[in-house]
DNA sequence: TTACATTTGGAATATTTATTTCAAAAATAA
DNA sequence: TTATTTTTGAAATAAATATTCCAAATGTAA
């Protein structure tokens, strides 16, 4: 029993925060994994019972107990303090959030409040304005696709690569146009009929992007398109269509909303998917 | 003994407030004391015990219990956990997570909301949490640096694409490591003295950028980390890391969050940056 | 006033919850 | 490999916490 043993344990959270991370290496394995399930889950371990704590983490009781004697407290219960401490006053309850937001508007920002607060009006955005027919339709247009071929440059890029990890993750057969050294032509030679193009495109709209969705469209093959403007150029009436804007700051457009968008997507395309699956058999 | 008794009490916080309001003026003088300090204090309701709380009211336990009867809950406890589950972080309980994921299975709507409730709470969490000088101090490292070389796999490889996009924007010299089909050790050896590595990662932690951040931490190059958590293998003592955990929506991360702090990251760069080189002229 | 109902506090009880103990398992060193 | 230390889980124990019960106090209607 040669137990880390700390006099002054950390009382406050924020302490017990880089405590953590230096001891977290020396720790035993269920020791560890406590040590991640505190850090994600503060809250848990502040209103919850050892017993059900412990078994959300995956370990016996006593193991709670010892990892709180191993960084010093009396027992867990000792410990739980400090969790509960650190949401005494913090937490707003859900309803005050948009009073905060604006409150906080006059008072001087940090950078980051910037950008968390327009990602987060986009997001609201995103919700309250997206076409859920259009989801759906277009979800149902990747779901029915032999392949699935992405296309983006710029800052769509990150989505593409996003899409494509998400749906092979699903099981949707998905390849990257972006990346590969072909003209545009060549690209548009890959689409068979029972494919589908699935293209992003931002402001500026770039000119490959674009000449890849209306070759697609001459050959009438399948396009879904996501985009910041039913104007874009990658947008027509023939095509399925979903649109997300970012809120600008300072000239910088996020992600945040695009992303969540490209998620719900994704996992729509796989939910349809398995549904025809299901009804094939 | 003719409490008021009610069927079926309010199981949300929200609704129990105005059911207060309604039913104050029938109560007994001690459960209106009751009633009054747990309108003023829900967190010390949530997180006390009962005759820590019934001391603070100036009653005694029994009348706790019989207020929470009045309104029509098991015991205390019972009503205590409608407290507690006011001020949690993540709203809903594990295994209320599933039942509310089939519920919207059937609307389109909901599921898109579902996602974009995850992605405002992940946002909401960051701006919470992040420490705003490992930002800054991240920020110099990176605007210090001859060359950022970025690396990431799997779902942390939009962030690499953004990050990337975004430096090359601000005029910062950067480099994609993963795409390059180079060993560890060699992808290492091309940062020099006075470049930095700035790695993505999420759990499930790859080895290859595990391996990476060892190397170049061994080399005496510095390392700037964004990763989900502190407790994350790349994570050291000795290196610049940032954190941000995104919510998960039936096993599905997104990216909202993380795509946020990436755009702060980067803008700080920039901006960091252009000081130095206007202090150099 | 008396008779009755309601409210309240205090103590006994039941229940839940944390802690300790100890033996088995796993890891480490020789 | 074997010997030794460390880690772990299960059960027993201890502690705490909530709940119930009952008698006293308070209030109310005749």
């Amino acid at each position: 029993m040669t137990k880390v043993i700390q006099v002054k344990p950390p009382r406050v959270f924020s302490d017990l925060k880089p405590w953590l991370q230096n001891h977290y290496q020396d720790l035993p394995k269920r020791l560890q994994s406590v040590a991640v399930f505190a850090m994600h889950n503060p809250d848990v371990i502040a209103l919850n019972t050892i017993a059900s704590i412990s078994e959300q983490v995956g370990v016996t009781p006593s193991t709670m107990v010892r990892f709180a004697k191993s960084i010093g407290y009396l027992g867990f219960s000792d410990m739980q303090m400090v969790f509960q401490e650190s949401m005494r006053h913090v937490p707003q309850p859900y309803s005050e959030r948009l009073n905060s937001m604006q409150r906080s508007a006059d008072t001087e920002q940090t950078v980051l409040s910037h950008f968390t607060q327009a990602a987060s009006e986009s997001i609201a955005r995103l919700e309250h304005n997206v076409d859920a027919s259009a989801l759906l339709k277009a979800s149902e247009q990747l779901a029915q696709a032999r392949v699935v071929y992405i296309a983006g440059q710029g800052r769509a890029e990150p989505v593409v690569a996003y899409l494509h990890y998400t749906l092979v993750k699903l099981g949707v057969q998905s390849v990257v146009l972006s990346g590969m050294p072909h003209s545009m032509a060549d690209k548009a030679r890959m689409l068979k009929e029972d494919d589908v193009l699935l293209a992003i495109s931002f402001s500026p709209y770039t000119a490959n992007t674009r000449e890849l969705v209306d070759i697609c469209l001459a050959n009438n093959t399948n396009v879904v398109a996501l985009t910041d403007s039913t104007l874009s150029p990658i947008a027509r009436g023939d095509d399925f269509h979903l649109e997300v804007l970012e809120e600008e700051v300072s000239g910088f457009r996020g992600l945040s909303a695009t992303m969540c968008l490209a998620l719900c997507l994704a996992v729509e395309t796989g939910r349809v998917r398995a549904e025809l699956d299901k009804a094939v058999k």
